[in-house]
DNA sequence: ATGTTTATTGCAAACGTTTGAAAAAATTTG
DNA sequence: CAAATTTTTTCAAACGTTTGCAATAAACAT
């Protein structure tokens, strides 16, 4: 119960601060009370236009309240209602234009529903993930939307999420699910995406095609990974390990990749990257060497990110219908509320993805 | 009081729902106390490691307590302490970089002191904005970060603020600010950043510099404007109404307006973009004219976004520490809440910009 | 055995709100 | 004017947790 003590002490440092001071207390239903010489209950049913209430006691209290500045304290709401209507969303780092894609599906349609959404970021850290986990739960969220991390594949372990199932509380993967475990999850099919790439590549006469790939471990890494591997032998290609690197997503990640990539005595004619963050990167080393794209070199990213149509030259890339996966996640987890005990299951839902041709893989 | 009932009728919406049947109740001090046959207080300092407890109560109890996977419930306890160890963040839309980097600031001081962030996203819309406000103090946040939505500059409304005042919760403006409104604000010198580009590409020899404006209204905007604008006066340069157009930061949005920059007969030599994106977009329309960046026209965005040294040909760019901005708001935050009442000011930080001058806009 | 100290536990109130049922007040009816 | 009815308000409990103070139980000294 390591987390619980943390999040003690956590309140311990945040106790410390005397916030008593300057921040003066809310007015309550009890002040409105006092100041009418009537019951708390008179007023609550007055602020919300109760129809056992005398029209002019409601409008006299309403313009108080209103003058006074009268917000109603959600969080006894909450304890009284045990609804809390928030839900928590872990994403492993915000700055990624799939993860703001995902954040802004889920919100345009639970937003309007009245939700709060309770973003979390883990930055890929496993820690930082079973704190969220457990800090949600404590906080009483109506359901969790989890994008796992990176260290969380990599430890293998996922007891953080046993305790959301065995509490009953709606776990929904986004993008990035934990295969193993049970439960919905809304993913792209990204080994078609890959496929598809890699074929428009062979298909326009290349021959040795590089890949830069993600981190291992990750399932959105591992089959694009599988995806260009298939292809590959489907064309009865062969798979040179040497043309297949590493990378962690970002742009500066896939210079020295790159580099080594062109440093060898057989180096690649096309280059498939695992995002189009690492096919940017991947293209400065390219010319850089005083190589053309798409002539001696084709380059495919992945993402469809927005700058992708307005680089020189406008870069291929696989599109994945990033803000889809936030709806169809919304849309899950209102079906498992309004789903009896018995009818609930397990939904996997997988979004197509689309490769979209431009200059910087054209046949020559 | 609009909201307040727009509030209640989502909660209704949410209530609707059949929650109960698949959520089984957590369980709480009371099931264990029961359990064990003694008083929901002994339950509660056996888990906090309370001193005045038998030693062996405390350990039967936490073992049974981690067994049937109790969690307190930070609802109640927040009722309780009126201290809820949570802080509103405002933005208007969740996906630009320079956003992002702002919360991972924000995310880094205050993660590690305990405090949940609760992200909000307003799509430059002031009635989500207010919204927000409104709900971020009915949940008794602790605090509010607010980076002000363009809808909020064009109708000059900021009643939705007063609130935040009167109720004395820490507001700071992060990065967007409203001028006329006495609180803390951390923001950028873009004013600087974008006289130090101007004055660049003045240096460099460009005669006619075109400027894609941002949103009339924003301080961003306005900033980069009037940075532009001086330091054309500084050089006795003309200042041109046809070489200023707005753009909304979108790539996409500088396409059109960069179209009718070069069919202006007397074309501009230098571009200055509001941000990097919007100089992306003006990037290809050059291309394409056949014109050569820098030679032809020099080109300077704003923000040096990670791909901005790794696209063809490098993008000068004015690097704005974004992150720092949360670093420092939520350092305001913290000072604010140790100040006592009558020591507490308003502080207005503004962090400097810096010109990192690469490819786009180098001397012929 | 009795008084004194010490170690544990329980009681009760509090946080702000809602709500069914009971009570009180106002109105109508005979 | 009393009884019956209707309108309006209050009471009390509940949500889950913490905490000062009182109470009990256990251990010890006399």
């Amino acid at each position: 119960m390591q987390t619980f003590e943390k999040i003690c002490n956590n309140f311990g440092v945040i106790k410390n601060h005397k916030t008593e001071m300057n921040s003066q207390r809310p007015v309550t239903i009890k002040d409105i009370a006092k100041k009418f010489k009537c019951s708390p209950s008179t007023v609550s049913r007055a602020l919300n236009d109760h129809h056992l209430i005398n029209e002019d006691t409601r409008k006299n209290i309403q313009e108080y309240a209103q003058k006074v500045g009268y917000q109603r304290n959600l969080v006894s709401l909450s304890l009284l209602n045990k609804k809390t209507a928030s839900l928590g969303v872990i994403v492993p780092n915000i700055s990624s234009y799939q993860e703001s894609a995902m954040i802004d599906g889920l919100h345009s349609v639970l937003q309007p529903l009245g939700y709060t959404l309770n973003i979390c970021v883990t930055n890929e850290q496993y820690i930082l993930e079973t704190e969220y986990v457990e800090k949600l739960l404590s906080n009483r969220v109506e359901g969790i939307f989890l994008s796992v991390s990176q260290e969380t594949y990599d430890a293998g372990h996922y007891e953080h999420l046993e305790n959301v199932i065995k509490r009953k509380v709606p776990l929904i993967f986004i993008d990035r699910e934990y295969e193993g475990f049970e439960t919905s999850r809304v993913t792209i099919d990204d080994y078609f995406g890959a496929f598809a790439a890699i074929e428009h590549l062979v298909l326009g006469g290349r021959k040795r095609i590089a890949h830069l790939k993600g981190p291992n471990g990750l399932t959105v890494s591992e089959q694009r990974f599988r995806g260009y591997i298939d292809c590959l032998k489907k064309y009865n290609l062969p798979i040179d390990e040497d043309l297949i690197i590493n990378t962690n997503f970002r742009v500066e990640s896939s210079i020295v990749p790159t580099t080594r990539l062109f440093d060898l005595p057989n180096p690649p004619d096309a280059i498939f990257g695992v995002n189009d963050q690492v096919a940017i990167g991947a293209m400065k080393v390219i010319r850089e060497r005083g190589l053309q794209i798409p002539k001696d070199v084709a380059v495919i990213g992945f993402d469809n990110s927005p700058i992708s149509p307005y680089i020189f030259p406008s870069l291929t890339s696989v599109a994945r219908p990033g803000r889809r996966i936030g709806t169809e996640a919304s849309r899950l987890f209102l079906n498992y509320l309004n789903a009896s005990e018995d009818e609930f299951g397990v939904e996997r839902i997988v979004l197509p993805s689309e490769l979209i041709i431009r200059e910087s893989s054209l046949n020559f």
